[in-house]
DNA sequence: CGACGCTACTGGAGCGTTCCAGGTCGCCGG
DNA sequence: CCGGCGACCTGGAACGCTCCAGTAGCGTCG
């Protein structure tokens, strides 16, 4: 039934229906104070009775701007991005604009085409929640159009305002934790080289260095959980670990749990970003968070300033928190 | 920077450069036949010279589609809409078309501002992954507009194919693989008063009076999780509990936990869903899983089929897995 | 009482495409 | 030598809206 009917009425429609020119009808339905009470409300009778609902593409391209902004999101099967992303369309909605979603699907060449997409829709700015987006592409779009990205990119754009987590703080936070609670001999188990994990890698091993302790990295994709385990309970064996992220860290509590590890009572655990399977394993993951939805806010503040056509692009971080639950206690004996 | 430009290159300014017509331009870069090689070549120079990219507005409005569809999804922290959508995008991309998400955040007043952004943007067509959205609205929209339902609506909508998990046949896979294991006491754990767990809830109870069993629903909102534990033990306690759905058989885990009640030595617990949170816990629960990128993909042929204008509507079920895990054990003795 | 300003409204150009009805040109067949 | 036919190309109308330069009508004021 959908097909084959007659088309959508437009303002010409409305216009013949209240008797008017089809200018006032789109004065009146856009609020304009110039229209008298009266007219007004025959127009919006006689569009609310024809059904009308006013195009979007004729609006966008007789403007020049959409009021809608675009998310550009590499994964949604990561509720971080869900997270940020609903900090984005709440400050959007504040700020009269309606946000829109393109999805990468973990795939750079994907994520690369709905950004195109997007932009040939004409969207009045762009956030992009990923790192996956090729840096050149990134600032070669930011160049002509506002944008902004959360997260940590490989290389600075020019173009583009940037907000991000800081990771430095976030693995101080962590590792100081454990140091406070008198461990000396923390391992750092890292899974990931992108920017991010390796800033909070480089910064934990800092804060060990600094409180005379030695850094000691293990990869958990070279065997490292397990090469971990094997030497806790030993005297110079390490007593906690800081996990580059939750999923690393629920993965290192699974395993010990198999090899009789306990934990915290064998060996703390500290993990990075507040996801909710930390929260919900057993015991509960002591961990880093980073305020998503305030990413996400953060974000849109600066993609307003670069709509708003303000020159400069902005770096900024917002300040993570660790939050302590059952996993991490004072090392044995 | 980004503003304050001179305009983007339009298809005019491509046609000077290459010195031919605006109609040429715009055949040459659809890919039309009719034009010859050399020129085509220049064309394409001249655009990518330029760095001209396409009005999707204008476009849009020329033709009157715009080979978009858009998937209205109620909450991204949930994964399940997340990997539905996932689906629901590669049959798209499979059929030519882009996607755009909504995000209703939870809130079906946003909900239904993003499905009216959606409709004033003009696609094509629309995936409802969400039974928050009021069934009038619904089924008004779709009387003009080709939507699909993923989810089991309140009431069935007249325009509007539906695409659901056969939540009978999960709650009886569920009830099923308990009796199998020798449990005759399995109480059901209710949380949701929605379609889809009412549903799972009959079948339950159906199944059981099938096998000579009796029935039993408890509220997990009405303390019905530790009036269960309570029983747990007893000469004719429960020795097993279905789930509604797995955050609920989590839940159920952890308070057992914490009470001492083991698991699944003294309780057997199934959930529904197939959620990550089940597989992450300890023990792993057994669940029923949707398959949900399959339900994503069966929308996109319904959705292509409305949008082909084929006149009547489809419901269509997917079959639900059972996935048996740790939770779940012969009851004791 | 005529100039003026203000309110309420109108008509048409323009946004960047697509689509359609042609137009030109070279070549082929009769 | 001419009509006709492809192949290739063009100009303008149309899509539904916004914006701008007016216009009509009316009260006000010097």
């Amino acid at each position: 039934m959908p097909s084959s009917e007659r088309p959508a009425p437009t303002i010409v429609d409305v216009a013949r229906a209240a008797g008017v020119s089809k200018s006032l009808v789109s004065l009146a339905i856009r609020g304009d104070a110039g229209v008298s009470d009266a007219t007004r409300q025959r127009i919006l009778a006689a569009a609310a009775d024809l059904g009308y609902r006013s195009n979007a593409l004729a609006r966008g391209l007789a403007r020049g701007r959409t009021q809608i902004i675009s998310v550009l999101v590499s994964d949604l099967r990561n509720t971080y991005h869900a997270e940020v992303t609903r900090g984005v369309e709440q400050a959007a909605a504040s700020a009269g604009l309606g946000t829109i979603i393109g999805h990468g699907q973990a795939d750079p060449a994907v994520l690369e085409r709905r950004l195109d997409e997007m932009l040939e829709l004409g969207v009045d700015g762009t956030v992009v929640v990923s790192a996956m987006l090729d840096a050149a592409v990134l600032d070669h779009v930011a160049a002509r159009h506002p944008l902004v990205m959360v997260g940590r990119p490989f290389v600075a754009p020019n173009h583009a305002s940037v907000v991000r987590n800081h990771d430095e703080r976030g693995a101080r936070l962590a590792t100081a934790h454990l140091r406070d609670l008198g461990h000396e001999r923390v391992v750092h188990l890292a899974s990931s080289r992108r920017a991010a994990a390796s800033a909070r890698r480089e910064a934990y091993a800092a804060a060990m260095l600094e409180s005379g302790l030695t850094p000691e990295t293990l990869w958990a994709d070279e065997g490292g959980i397990e090469a971990l385990l094997e030497r806790v309970g030993g005297g110079a064996g390490p007593t906690a670990c800081f996990a580059g992220n939750d999923r690393t860290a629920v993965q290192l509590l699974h395993a010990a749990g198999a090899r009789g590890v306990g934990i915290p009572g064998d060996l703390s655990i500290v993990g990075y970003d507040n996801s909710e399977v930390g929260r919900l394993v057993h015991p509960a993951i002591t961990t880093v968070d980073q305020p998503r939805e305030q990413l996400g806010r953060e974000a849109m503040r600066l993609l307003l300033a670069r709509m708003g056509g303000e020159g400069q692009t902005e770096q900024v971080t917002v300040e993570p928190q660790l939050v302590v639950r059952r996993s991490s206690a004072p090392p044995p004996g």
